[in-house]
DNA sequence: GATTATGTATTATAAGATATAATACAAATA
DNA sequence: TATTTGTATTATATCTTATAATACATAATC
């Protein structure tokens, strides 16, 4: 898995991380129960503290896309699709954000047959994991 | 215009504010050329500091949603279609957001027919402003 | 059993963001 | 002239972000 940092960005560190793992699991780059770099050698690769690390796969963990082993590092989970409640509580949050991406984009002057095109493309890139069966030993 | 701020989210209220405002523009809750309450009346409706609106309402200037008249106060400008060197700069940042966004939809369960229903769903609901005729005297 | 590497927790520190507060100023309206 | 506007400045408090240095229980490995 390939991770950039961009250190001018507003965007915390921790956020960057976050969110480009999130797309890694989404377009396949990282498969179900696959193992991530840990915390320690992660953060030696970014170049950054261990602590900045951790704190996106806690947040990962929470959110249901990581599970951690005390030993073997983190793993790609698919508890998402039952943390934080299940998918009615983020449905509200997606289409808040989505009405605002939308706003923007328009505003900007793309139409309705470009937006649904970009969609489109974006939504071909994935690939979605499927979940992995029940094992002994988890 | 109506605004509701969440002293409790962890978006800033200046952000919040400058996200409503923006979908009120797309929706044509706002239309072109009308005008925004003062940045000391708003921020007594709303209970904060006017340099915190004041904050959302430069950042708005700079991204070309709104003018600035000195004392008619704050009006909606077509000024976006140009400001920040136009639509190419933005692109990259719509394709990275709406990757993100696509992603998180997809792991938590939602399917391409779902997205692009709900997408058209609030594309239905923008009302896009018509620029306005160049006028004398502004 | 001892060692080692893991995620995690704690404490401290520094820098930046956020929000409020109190003024002040130039500009434009009345 | 007097008032209201956006804007700028200064100060302060709180929170977030990021780093740093440890420490600890756990689990694999030697």
């Amino acid at each position: 898995m390939r991770v950039s940092l961009d250190f001018n960005s507003e965007e915390p560190l921790y956020t960057q991380l976050r969110n480009q793992i999130v797309t890694a699991i989404g377009t396949g780059e990282l498969e179900l129960g696959e193992r991530l770099p840990t915390v320690r050698q992660l953060a030696q690769d970014l170049g950054i503290n261990p602590m900045t690390v951790n704190k996106a796969y806690a947040q990962l963990k929470a959110e249901g896309f990581l599970e951690m082993d005390r030993r073997r590092g983190a793993a790609v989970s698919d508890g998402f699709l039952s943390a934080g409640g299940g998918y009615e509580p983020y449905r509200g949050k997606l289409e808040r954000e989505l009405k605002l991406t939308i706003c923007e984009a328009f505003l900007r002057g793309m139409n309705a047959a470009e937006f649904h095109e970009l969609c489109t493309s974006i939504i071909a890139g994935l690939r979605l994991p499927k979940p992995l069966p029940e094992m002994e030993g988890n």
